[in-house]
DNA sequence: CAAGTTAGTTTCACATAATGGAACTGAGTT
DNA sequence: AACTCAGTTCCATTATGTGAAACTAACTTG
């Protein structure tokens, strides 16, 4: 987990490896830090961390001898927002959605068995990019989570579940497969799913997923609040407007399941 | 340009360079189509993709046989984007300046010869994460771009201006060094630079850089708009704002430049 | 201030892992 | 049934990456 050298085929699956051994510090991080948090042996690492300095994955303060994640990701990031996520399609709902309700609303896609947000409104401030787009989270804790893995083909469930380590977050928190799966049938027969306090205290949301055709999920979408200002009950009113808007999103989605562009003139 | 196979350090960067290729193409793309865009060889990139796909830094589309940026990069962006940027740390100050003008902010810093978009602001609708971060411009004909390469180092300056390729955007854009530098002379002086419709017709905007201790840009602050709603002189009003921004910016950055926190207790 | 410690860099004999030409598969055409 | 064309696999060759150990430089410490 996090720095597991997640079974590295070749030598770009340890500098990958590498890369998240670094994003996984949070911080500008010492070679020798990395060094016995992992498992390659010193000459190795040290290469890895030149050549993706070099390409500008990392970044290096001479300075102060610590290494970063590198720019060019957000570069390559944006590409993968507009290319591969489903944000871009979202993005008219979102913001219609979130003038609607004036509550903060969050976009998230399924990322290997992890909850990946990759948009959010939120109706008091102005929103900063990025902040947030990127995150993750448990799937199994929280209401997008659960809403997605409820309509995972089982195949496609069992290894989401295999990935994740059920911690306990909260007192509410599911911690065994067992009472999940029985709370994702309930999801898939009402179509809406909770975070009752699951992941943290006082935090609860109502969510929807955003099914295909053949009912797998694209992604998910929610409202947040607290248990001050809200009760679950207040949520579940909004639980039509969350899945009028996934409705709409999943329709637009449809043509870029099909994409018609594919064969353009060959530029010779 | 783009696809180039720039002089790849091992394995690492081949695939790298694959991973640009992808995100030229700015859609889901096929296997023949990297091939005859790219110089690797048919089964080199075939097993470079699969790594990669393999990886989450690609995603492959097994329906259609397309590949496309990965959701991983969004991930590990977040991680660059809140240790490497210096967005996180002008973020309440964006969100200030941008109450108090009412106009689009962007936040940028140089990456690579190139500007980089790191943050921004639109008063009139709420924003959504990413769809601006991340996006790349041409440093020498855009406001942020020409302030940060007035305030570089003069052999940093040549490695800039050697990696852009001086293209004539609009009728205003300086397309030779020579006029370029006597511009920068002078934004050095004024400390503050203009975009007089130098990328987009009717689109102007007044920059000003953020420089540390050393009088080295860090990154760059924009208001932007378009030739129908403000003069140049209008924009110039904006300057002291901008300039105080910038200023409490680079202070902030003070500190992250020289990070307290570097030792600490190891975990045995 | 010499001996010791720690952090980072370089070397080099060795072996793994990447290479790419060519052959193969299988779907789509004619 | 013969012919594309896109994608996948094979495998002998060799380039690349490997990592223990030696080295250097800066920084403590007795």
């Amino acid at each position: 987990m996090g720095t597991t050298p997640g079974h590295a085929d070749g030598t770009v699956g340890k500098a990958m490896d590498v890369l998240e051994a670094v994003a996984a510090f949070g911080r500008p991080v010492r070679f020798t830090e990395l060094l016995d948090g992992q498992v390659y042996p010193k000459a190795t690492l040290y290469r890895l961390l030149q050549t993706l300095t070099n390409q500008g994955m990392l970044s290096h303060d001479p300075d102060r001898n610590t290494y970063a994640l590198g720019m060019r990701l957000i570069r390559l990031a944006h590409g993968a927002w507009a290319q591969t996520s489903i944000a871009p399609v979202a993005r008219p709902f979102l913001d219609q959605l979130s003038a609607k309700l004036g509550e903060t609303v969050h976009l998230a896609q399924l990322d290997a068995g992890q909850v990946l947000y990759v948009d959010k409104r939120n109706a008091t401030k102005p929103i900063s990019m990025f902040s947030d787009a990127g995150k993750v989270g448990p799937a199994y804790c929280t209401g997008v989570g659960k809403a997605m893995l409820a309509f995972l083909p089982e195949d496609d469930l069992v290894r989401a579940l295999r990935a994740q380590a059920f911690q306990s977050h909260t007192s509410a928190t599911l911690t065994d497969p067992q009472s999940l799966r029985q709370e994702l049938e309930q999801i898939r027969t009402q179509g809406v799913s909770f975070d009752r306090e699951e992941h943290e205290p006082s935090i609860i949301c109502v969510a929807v997923p955003i099914l295909n055709t053949a009912s797998e999920p694209m992604g998910g979408l929610s409202v947040t609040s607290t248990t001050l200002r809200h009760s679950l009950n207040d949520l579940a009113a909004y639980a039509p407007d969350l899945r009028n808007t996934a409705q709409d999103i999943a329709t637009q989605l449809q043509p870029w399941a099909f994409p018609q562009h594919l064969s353009e003139p060959r530029s010779a």
